[in-house]
DNA sequence: TATTGTTATACTCTATAACTATA
DNA sequence: TATAGTTATAGAGTATAACAATA
């Protein structure tokens, strides 16, 4: 069996959102203290860019600018995320995980991967070899553009 | 290359979100009239199961009770979709979708699938075929329990 | 009592438009 | 002028809690 783009395409449309929905709802459930989605990544991308400006945030959750901006206030008001001046450029902030937030993601992290891990369990292991290949490919396909 | 489960969920939580903010972009860029991901996944729902109750609808999207009324509530407004009392139970009601719906739906798909197809064309056939049977495993994995 | 659905309340996410500060 | 970020405004999505109507 072979897969046209177009098939494959209501593939992803059908089950991504379903998804999506069951790792925002383990999220949710977990309260120490419960992190959404984007804020997840947000957290994520701090960690693995320290110091990151707003905009390299925004771009990698592939959200807008504003949008990054409302989403890091939550943050930084959390405790989670400091936001400091740059220095040498003072149009710039720079962000970074706080004590409490590399805590809070790590986690998250460990939780909800647990949760995921334990659903796909039930599966053998050249089926979730499969699927983490797709991811690979998926990445590629849908990650947002390098610009710097 | 084989996956343990819990590299398998790694992947999963980095990749799925990426896509499901790319499917979302475009669904908002398509004005005709646009819809959100949820709305979308609800009219598909109604579609397939015509005169579907309420109830239906939030375990099949994966949704609360109070967030479906919600939701529906928006589509019944823009005359998406018909909610009408069901005959026999008068706790019930009916869900269909009306022309405009019909219309409307179909529209969105097209342009959906067409926009996701396009990007996944720049995979070889193979590459597609793993993906689309991913996603059947994860459907199985992911999808809401079948209660009735 | 149990089921189906709605309403009230409160947050978060997200966008576009308009703005400020800095380069 | 261009860039980085914030604020204003608006609408959708979502949850829990409380409620109403029907079975």
């Amino acid at each position: 069996m072979t897969a046209s783009a177009d098939q494959c395409a209501r593939e992803v449309l059908e089950v991504v959102p379903l998804v999506i929905r069951v790792i925002r709802a383990q999220m949710r459930r977990y309260r120490s203290p419960a992190l959404s989605v984007p804020q997840f990544r947000a957290l994520v991308h701090i960690e693995a860019n320290p110091g990151a400006s707003l905009s390299q945030a925004a771009e990698h959750i592939g959200i807008t600018l504003p949008s990054a901006s409302v989403l890091v206030d939550g943050l930084v008001q959390r405790n989670l995320v400091s936001r400091e001046p740059h220095s040498g450029d003072r149009r710039r902030v720079t962000l970074t995980l706080t004590q409490r937030g590399k805590q809070t993601l790590q986690q998250s992290k460990e939780n909800t991967q647990a949760f995921l891990a334990e659903r796909l369990a039930t599966l053998t292991e050249a089926e979730r070899t499969k699927v983490a290949q797709a991811m690979h490919t998926l990445r590629d396909v849908f990650s947002p553009p390098q610009n710097s």
